[in-house]
DNA sequence: CATATATAGTTAGGTGGCTAACTATAACGA
DNA sequence: TCGTTATAGTTAGCCACCTAACTATATATG
């Protein structure tokens, strides 16, 4: 849940505009439209994912060691590609190892470090929903054309760089 | 956390649309910065709300009520617009009202029934951090013009559309 | 009118985020 | 070299989401 299901109207917008001058009707519709398709879009991947087993965080880790699947990465390296905190992947990696996609091995040198490889099973797993997935991605996209999608993307960095003035200034 | 922090390179897509060619570069990426962008979007207005001592799920069940101030809502239509399950809708009425932000009230005809308003104190929060929220979303979106709003808003609806065909099919 | 079905809300138990604090180890500096 | 500081990973405890099952009440039907 990242948003409303229910939108607001523009008659609520107008309302609101005149109660809170701050608002700007434009902007919050546009953001709201954003975080409800994000919101939707994740959900809809979340349940091609429980099909396999997975979640979110736990696919996301698994998809990046699947970039180096012959090295051994370590679970802080892990945390920072995918976007959480090191305990949670302490978490993640605990339900990975569990059901026997990762491994984690000692460090030959720095005691304190581990590295943490897929197994053959977690290979076997991506190779086996990944095609379900990308299919599935595919699909999503196909009423834009690579016009627009380039368009799409270029509109959502300018959010972007709104995001990141909002904490300068 | 929607997706990765670490976006993959465009070697990486090369490299995976070799491995599995159900994948299409420009959809999986397109797709990777949307749910990146909504990710951040979200943990920024987290942090706002926050500083009121308000979480997104508490935030949009007040903006709800706050639609309609003077009327009583019943817990499963609030879930409904918020965009969670009724149980998940029990525990942010327990913390709310906790907080003495909103009361439930007996329904007259119904006993299964409950009503839930916002109070006094509710209303007050809501008043106090709204200017804040609204400043920052139209701050957000100043990189934006009204037509690339526009623009933006129909992309996703694209997007959107592609969600719904997704299950239909 | 009695029983089956539907509805409203809650409870219980699981998952995956978070922060803060802890343990162990390594590295640095007086 | 010994104490401080930094780093890696984990643990503990909190919150918000989920599903499934439960309680109570209302409604519909034979």
């Amino acid at each position: 849940m990242f948003f409303l299901k229910d939108l607001p109207t523009d008659q609520t917008l107008g309302e609101f505009s005149r109660r809170y001058p701050n608002m700007n009707p434009s902007a919050l519709k546009t953001c709201a439209v954003l975080l409800r398709t994000g919101s939707d879009l994740l959900t809809a991947f979340e349940k091609i994912l429980a099909n396999h087993g997975l979640s979110q965080g736990r696919f996301l880790t698994l998809i990046v060691m699947n970039r180096t699947p012959d090295e051994e990465v370590s679970p802080s390296t892990l945390a920072e590609k995918v976007g959480v905190k090191r305990a949670t992947m302490t978490g993640l990696l605990d339900g990975l190892e569990r059901d026997g996609l990762v491994e984690r091995l000692a460090h030959r040198q720095d005691r304190r470090k581990i590295g943490v490889r897929l197994t053959v099973k977690g290979r076997q797993v991506l190779d086996e929903m990944l095609p379900d997935y990308y299919r599935s991605i595919a699909k999503l996209m196909v009423n834009l054309t690579e016009k627009e999608r380039l368009d799409l993307m270029s509109l959502l960095g300018k959010v972007n760089r709104g995001l990141s003035s909002l904490f300068k200034a």
